[in-house]
Parts: structure tokens; sequence; C-alpha cells
RNA sequence: GCCCAGGUGGCGAAAUGGUAGACGCAGGGGACUCAAAAUCCCCCGCCGCAAGGUGUGUCGGUUCGAGUCCGACCCUGGGCACCA
């Protein structure tokens, strides 16, 4: 609030402050550039098809009230990307919008006894006043808040779309259920085992919950990966790994084991599915989960056997302590039937084998598989080899010509054992045993072999082996091919007061009952407070009770609402379209996102953090999808382009009490101490000169004092400082750290820009606004190649997002200008026209004010954007660099337009060359065109 | 364990197979000032008095030439994970 007092204040009198005074006063100059930019409505965009449309979007914040430094570095790179391609002569949609649905507001409504709405409601207005300040050119015409039932009307109209053509279903769902609250529980809530409020151990719970049925598109969302060529290959790697795709085959050994009351377990069947049934003939035994029936039918049998499967079940289900565990069983003693050799099987208990995994129970092939190696080497069960590496097969090949072997590879140790006391020479015995140590000490697991010891597979290649392996078991109806995915449906039930209500109404006679779309949207009470025990909706009879649209009874409505997740799934089309009533999306998302043209339809670039490379993106690209089969919209992909940035991190400081607990240090109150290096040893506390601990650079948060205000900042600084400084720290999609001094640099250099413009203001103005017909001396042709030159790279860094060297690059302008020895009033212009233009993207209001101050006309927003000119890139004479053997010794300057002979001669001739040769003769000149020459000695 | 990034001065980093360290920060020296701040100028990878040598995680390779390409390995960060 203080930020934007002190900003009106600054707004109010801009006018009656010079402008170009010779002290950058940052806050009128900002304040004075937003005012021009919101009473010319600047950033509003409408669909004009006579320009290309560029679509640039940040993933829109949920509003906590509180606006991050992370913030200004994300929504500066869109900004910058906005600004830089509205130059070039796009059309660009850059707007904001706010994820207000979800948890947060209901906490701070138990806490503060105010409503979600009304809280959240003021910390969009109170974040809305923190970002204003920042001159980001959003279209806020467009802005949307997740929560207005203009928009989750859409939530519930697509939903009961869904429900319709089956991608929405309802069935029953597991739920950690809080005792005490009466509530359910989201995982983060569950801190080990116990409600993070109330402490009560979580019960599990089977409640009905509705579900969409995304698995029904994963085989697209997997291949439609390879099209995301604008991903980064990481987030598409996490996508693939996420849906897990796996191809097998799934059958069952038979059994006779009975339970207690005399029935077959699993009707005598044990499932299993392999992606490797080529190694079918390998398998010497079958693991089973601890939780599996016939693990519980095997402890009823051997009592022993319960303590164990009781550890296992102890053993935590995830986290690192998995990796290093060791993999241990036990033997059930119980046996089952290899479908196609007949063989008895023995039955283990594995800790390594899921019972939330396919059927819970593995078919165990230790040669061919590394946790089932270990664990037959570790209670030393048989192993045996059916699949021979190409390198095996050519040199058992090889060996059995030599030695005279007329036999098939060794199946394992034992069959080499007996070939091993078979031979005569020494020389057999060693390469027998080399063998073995190369091929049969090892799980081999690759599928590039071939199948051995395998009767009737012998030979087959991985693929030609499954073909037939599955045919034979489908031949005996034992099983079949399969695909698993480790994707599962979305379930989109929530029991919470915060979100879209789920628009279903339950009848006593009619059952679930969607609302009528006429009768949409189903609103949300805004009033409601949660206290922390349960869903308030469940008391608030206007809304519970509503006559049945079927029959007319009086029937309750639905209380559950819906997944956050849902409102972020497809906002970015409602910015299209964000006041169409009569319809979810139309035109606007047809012209910004549609395939109109050569574009394969999408935005065009999506910008955010990479913790949403999984869920956010994945529930995204379903629910286009499913809305472009719906018939909405005309692609199935919703963003073209993904960009990764990186967060902004800041050093921590701590010290820890006896009882481990930290008390962590605002960087002002610690003093670093520096070796002569200037590296950082130590850290004091300024309050007692005591050391505190270097915690190092970690995330920005409050918990650990380490949180720069962007209000801050600004006050100090302005807006275009924290920009740049943001923009400068580092590559744009890795983190960067934050730096007090770094930051004095950009405000640094701002002054300089500003003190440039002021110093040259008179010239400039009254400078010609072309070369032509100009004499230029050697300095003014030095700069413009420099200025041009340097303009070339900053454009091909503005193409590739990197806008650190971008800054880099007009940082390179300011010191040309400066150092420019010569007098030309017209070439400054031209030069500092080119700089104004090339930083505006990342700090627009001290561009935008000076480019007006100086007389450049027209508003330097629409500006054309600065092409590096041919003419100052061209030089007389050119610089190249010596060398001989690829070292560098000399450099040698001859005309631009030298043959390769009079380089050559030139580059023999030099002091250094001639040293180094020594009269030797070169074997060899290369010439590399403008860089260098590199001689052969 | 698998997948993906990354490893370059005191620090953040740059380098489109062609001058490694641009640009900035920190540091050192100087100018201006009564002084300070601000500003400006100069120096600044390492070893060496110098000539010169050496240097982009390690080892090899391709190339006239490798931070960049290839192979193996080490380390750091992130993600996934007893996924059959």
């Amino acid at each position: 609030m203080a930020a934007e007092l002190r900003y009106n204040r600054v707004f109010a009198s801009f006018d009656s402050v010079p402008i170009m005074q010779e002290q950058y006063a940052p806050l009128s100059v900002e304040a004075a550039a937003q005012a021009h930019w919101e009473s010319t409505r600047a950033f509003e965009v409408t669909e004009d098809t006579s320009r290309p449309k560029y679509y640039a979007c940040s993933m829109l914040p949920y509003p906590s009230g509180k606006l991050h430094m992370g913030h200004v570095r994300n929504y500066t790179i869109n900004d910058m990307l906005a600004r830089h391609l509205r130059m070039k002569g796009f059309n660009v949609l850059m707007p904001m919008g706010w994820d207000a649905f979800g948890l947060p507001a209901e906490n701070a409504a138990i806490a503060y006894k105010k409503s979600p709405a009304e809280w959240t409601y003021a910390n969009i207005d109170d974040m809305k006043s923190q970002m204003k300040p920042l001159g980001l050119a959003f279209d806020w015409s467009r802005e949307i808040a997740t929560c207005d039932p203009d928009y989750y009307k859409w939530n519930q109209w697509f939903f009961l779309k869904m429900l319709e053509n089956g991608t929405a279903y309802k069935k029953t769902q597991i739920v950690n259920w809080d005792p005490v609250d009466q509530t359910v529980l989201a995982n983060e809530q569950v801190v080990d085992g116990r409600g993070w409020r109330s402490g009560a151990i979580v019960e599990k719970r089977e409640i009905p919950g509705y579900y969409f049925a995304i698995t029904k598109y994963a085989d697209e969302l997997l291949n439609d990966i390879d099209t995301l060529e604008g991903w980064p290959d990481m987030v598409r790697a996490m996508q693939r790994n996420w849906i897990g795709k796996s191809e097998g085959v799934r059958f069952a050994f038979n059994h006779d084991i009975k339970d207690a009351n005399g029935n077959l377990v699993q009707n005598g069947k044990l499932y299993v599915f392999t992606t490797r049934a080529d190694t079918i003939m390998g398998v010497t035994f079958c693991a089973v989960a601890a939780e599996h029936p016939l693990a519980t039918r095997a402890a009823e049998l051997k009592p022993e056997l319960a303590a164990f499967i009781e550890e296992c079940k102890k053993g935590g289900t995830t986290e690192a302590e998995l990796a290093t565990q060791e993999k241990v069983g036990v033997s059930t003693g119980l046996f089952v039937t290899h479908p196609l050799t007949g063989a008895q099987v023995e039955v283990w208990i594995g800790n390594y084998v899921l019972m939330g995994y396919g059927d819970g129970a593995v078919m165990a092939v230790p040669a061919h598989d590394e946790r089932d190696y270990e664990f037959a080497i570790k209670y030393n069960i048989p192993i045996k080899y059916v699949v021979a590496s190409p390198n095996a097969a050519r040199e058992w090949v090889q060996l059995s010509n030599t030695h005279g072997w007329d036999q098939p590879i060794p199946q394992n140790l034992d069959a080499v054992n007996k070939l091993f006391i078979a031979q005569e020479s020494t020389a057999a015995q060693s390469d027998l045993a080399g063998f073995a140590t190369a091929y049969l000490r090892n799980a081999y697991t690759e599928k590039d072999g071939i199948c051995i010891n395998s009767g009737k597979y012998d030979g087959l290649s991985y693929k030609a082996a499954v073909d037939a392996v599955a045919a034979d078991l489908s031949a005996k109806q034992a099983g079949e091919k399969k695909t698993t995915w480790r994707l599962r449906d979305w379930g989109i039930s929530r029991q919470r007061y915060w979100g879209t209500p789920i628009p279903i109404i339950h009848c006593d006679c009619c059952g679930d009952v969607p609302v009528p779309y006429e009768q949409l949207p189903v609103v949300l009470p805004t009033d409601c407070i949660p206290d922390g025990s349960g869903n308030p909706l469940k008391h608030r009879e206007d809304f519970l009770n509503v006559d049945c649209p079927k029959c007319g009874a009086p029937a309750k409505r639905e209380t559950d609402t819906m997944d956050t997740f849902v409102d972020s799934s497809w906002y970015f089309m409602r910015y299209c379209d964000p006041k169409l009533s009569d319809a979810m999306v139309g035109d606007g998302t047809a012209y910004w996102m549609g395939t109109a043209g050569e574009t394969a339809g999408g935005m065009d670039q999506y910008i955010g953090g990479i913790e949403h490379a999984v869920l956010h993106l994945l529930y995204a690209r379903f629910w286009t999808k499913a809305m472009r089969d719906a018939g909405l919209i005309n692609f199935g992909e919703p963003f073209k382009n993904l960009f990764t940035q990186g967060m902004l991190l800041r050093d921590c400081y701590y010290r820890e009490d006896a009882s481990g607990k930290k008390r962590w240090f605002y960087p002002a109150e610690v003093q670093v101490q520096h070796d002569d290096k200037g590296r950082p040893i130590a850290a004091i506390a300024v309050e007692d000169g005591q050391p505190v601990i270097m915690g190092g650079i970690e995330k920005m948060s409050k918990s650990k004092n380490n949180v720069v205000e962007p209000k801050d900042i600004i006050e100090k600084f302005g807006a275009d400082t924290a920009r740049l400084f943001t923009m400068f720290a580092g590559p744009p999609e890795q983190s960067a750290a934050w730096s007090d001094s770094g930051v004095e640099g950009a405000y640094r250099y701002l002054r300089r820009l500003w003190g440039y413009g002021f110093k040259h203001v008179a010239a400039i103005q009254s400078a010609a606004d072309t070369l032509q017909g100009l004499d230029l001396s050697k300095d003014d042709k030095a700069l413009r190649f420099e200025v041009h030159n340097t303009l070339k790279q900053i454009n091909l860094d503005y193409e590739r997002l990197q806008y650190n060297t971008v800054v880099s690059g007009v940082m390179k302008l300011l010191n040309a200008l400066e150092g420019y020895k010569g007098n030309n009033a017209a070439v400054v212009r031209e030069c500092f026209g080119i700089l104004l233009r090339a930083i505006y993207p990342a700090a627009p209001h001290i561009a935008h004010t000076l480019w007006n101050e100086l007389n450049y006309g027209g508003e330097i927003a629409t500006a054309a954007w600065p092409e590096p000119a041919a003419d100052a890139l061209t030089q007389d004479e050119i610089k190249l660099m010596v060398q001989i053997n690829g070292k560098l010794r000399g450099e040698i300057h001859v005309a631009a337009d030298a043959s390769k002979d009079v380089i050559e001669a030139a580059a023999l001739a030099e002091e250094q060359v001639q040293k180094h040769l020594a009269g030797a003769a070169p074997k060899k000149v290369i010439i590399v065109p403008g860089r260098l020459v590199n001689i052969v000695a």
C-alpha cells in the first residue's frame, strides 16, 4: 500500500517535474511513461488480420498478494518478447490473470476469519498494484480471475460436455481423511501420516468422485510430444516418463494353491506383466509383492513369513532410502507352473515388487534383469541365460571353431564348469573362463541380442521372440500382448469449498442428474468462511437444496468442487475471448491460437516455471484435445513454444542453536569476509561480530529471510533498473543469483545512458535524420561499424531469447558512443536511436522518455525495429589474426577485398611469424575469410 | 539406477568449429574534491623480472584449428524411480 501511495504522489506531480533534467529521476520518468501508455491504451490489442499475430503468455500467478522478484524476472522476459515483436510488426497479445481458486484462500480464511472471496479479491488488487509500476505491456482489458462465475461457468459447461461423451465419469476414489477435522486432506497436507492441522492420524477413505479420462488420450499425448519441437527436451522427456507407456505381454502362471476356504487363490492364475517376453524361457522364479494374495496365503501356511511381510509394508514407498535399500525376500514354498515349459517355478516375496503396479507380481529372469540378478545371487537361485549379446554370439562361434566346442552358448556358470573340466588344453580353459567372465557374470539387459537356450525360439531377435512367445501364450489362452501406462485418469473432485462447483444434482429418484446447461453457472456462494471442519457448502441450505431438474422432487446439489488444475487448463484461450458470454471460446481464440494460415495452431510462446513441466502442461494438452474433439477449436496442442525460466536465488545465512533450530539472518545483518583473492571465506553477524554459517545460494524465501521486495527496489532505483538487472543476471532459462552490487551496476548504466542523452540533447534534436550525402570520417565509420555490428548480435540474441547478452550488447553500444571521438551529430543521432530501440524492451520507460525528448519522432513502442545497415558493416581495412599450427602468433591488417595471395604474403611477412617459422617453408596456409590465417608449418 | 541440464577468472557470465574470458560485479592504482559521495581514466586468468609458457572438470580422439564435435570417465544441479 505504501508503495502505491508514494507512487500515486509521484504520478500526480510528474508534469511539474522537468523531464529532461540532468539527474536521472526514474520514478517521475516511469510514472509519466506509464500514464502515457495507460491513456493511449497502448497495449490493448484486437484481432487484426493485416499483421502477423503473436500470442505470448506467462503462466497465470496465484494471487498470494505478494509480488516476488521472481515474478519480475518472469514477466520481464515476457515483456521483452512482446515489445520487441511489436516493433517488428507483429500484433502481440500479452495478457495477465489470476489463478484465484485454491487451498491457500481457505487456510487464510481459517486464520483471519475472512471469506476466501474477500481475501482473494483483495490480494488481486494488491498484487496488481505492485505489478503496475513495473510497466509491463499487458493488455489488462483481457484480465481474468478463475473464481469469476463468467469464467468457471465454462469449466462447468465443458465438464457436462465431457460427461455426455464419456470423457468425464464417476467412480469411487481413495482419499486422505482427517477424522478430527472431518475433512479430506491433500497429499501435501499429510505430514508423517498425520493431518497438518489436527495432528490426527490420517485414514484412507473411499468416496465417490469425478474423473477425466485422460488415459483415453494417452497415445496421442505421448505421440504428439514429438511434434512439440519448441519445447525444452527436458520437459518433453518428463512428460514421456510420466505417461510411462510400457508395451509387453501379460500372462498367467497356473497353480492349484487354495485359500483357507478351499477356493483357488485368484482362480489358480498368477498374472504377471513383462516387457521382456523374449526372456520367458529364462524364468527361474516368480516374485510377488508383500500385499499379493499369494503372499497372504503363504503367511497363513507359514506364519514365520508374516513378520517379513509386515517389514516390507513398513518400508517407504518412495524417497532416496529405497535407492540404497537392498533387495530382500523370502521363499513362500509355493510353486506355479511355467505356461510354456511346464516347469515348476518357486514363488518368492520380494521387497522390490510393488502391489500398485501391474498385477503386483513379476516373472523373474535373473540373467536379463538387474534386480532379479541381484536377488538370485543373494539367495542362490539358478540363473539361466537365454539371450546372447551380439558380441557374445560372435565370440562363442569364434572360440567354438578354435577349440571344437560343438555346443550352444552355456546357459550359466555351472554349464561352463562342466565344459571347462572336459577341456584338454589350458588355452581352451582360459578362453572359456574369459568368456564366462565377460558374458555370464552380469545381467544382460539390452534388447539387441538373439535368443539362445530357448528351444524353438533360438535365433530369434527381441521383437520376433516377443511376437512368437505372445502368439504361443495366446494359443494356450494363457496371455496376450498388453500395453500398460503409468498415467492414471485425472480425479478432479475436491472436498473443498473454494473452487468451481461440480454441476451435478443428487436426486433420490433419478440419481446423479447434470445441471441443465441453461441453469449454468452454478454459482459458488462467496460469503462462506471455512473453519477447518470440512466444506462449508454442506451447511449452506440455500445452495444445497434444489429441485431435481428431471422429476422436480427436492434434491441436493453436489458440494465437491473441481481441482484448480481445471481452471488453468484453458484460461489462456479465455484471454482470447474474455467477454464472450454465449460460448466458451470463439473468433478470438481462432485468431490467436487457431490454425489459420501456415501455422499449426497453439499459442506462439508460453512462459513459465519448470515446476509445471508435468501436471499443468499435461492437463492443458489433454483439455485442448478434448475441446478439439468437441468441435470447439481446430488445434490439438495448446503451446507451440515453451520457455521455462529459471528461479531467482540469493545468499542466505544462519546460525544453529543447541536444539538444532536455525535462525536466519537477513543479508543486511551479515558481513562477509573475503580472502586476498576475493573469495568469500566467512561471515559474521553485524550485531555481535560472531560468525554465522553461509547457507549458500538458495531460492528466495520468507523463511530464510533472503527475500528481496520488488517494491523496495523500484522505490530506490526504479522499475527499469529492476528489469535490467533481472535480465542481465544470467541466461533467462537458468537460475540467477541476486546481487545488490549488480543492481547498482544496472542503475549506474541507466544513469550513464540518461546522462549521455542529456549531454547530447541539443545536438541530437537538431541533427539530420539521414547520413546521405555526408562525408564520414574514420571515427564516424568506426563508431557505425561497432554499433551496427553489435546490433547484429543483439538482434540474434533477441531471436533466441538470450536477453542477458542483449543487455551486454546495449552496454557495449553506450561504451562505443561514449568513446566516440568524432563530432558528427547525425551519426550520434543514428547510433543513439539504435541504442534506445535496442534497450526499449528491457528498460522501456527511460527509452520511451529519451526517444521523445530527443525528438526521434513518433512512439518508440511502434517505431521500426533497427536492422544493421550494410554500408556501416563494410570496412576498407580488416584485421586478421595469424596462427602457426593453431597457435596465435600475430595479426595483420589488409584491405577488406585483399586476394588470398596478398593475405598469405602479408601473413608470412609478419614479424612474429618470421621469427617462429625461422626460415622453414610453410606446408599449407589456411585462410578463414574475415577471421584469421593459419599457417601449417 | 534411469533421464535431462551443467562444469570456463575472485564472482555472475560471453564465445555461430576460427583472437577464450565480451559485458558486468568485486578488487587494485590514479584524477577530481578541504574531505566524502558521485563521476572519469588505467590495471586485472595462472606461472614468469622478462622472453615466453600455460589455461575452459579428467583422459583419449576427429580437425590446419576444439570451451564448442565424437568416445570413456569424474563431479554438481534438477526430474523420475524397486515401473517388471
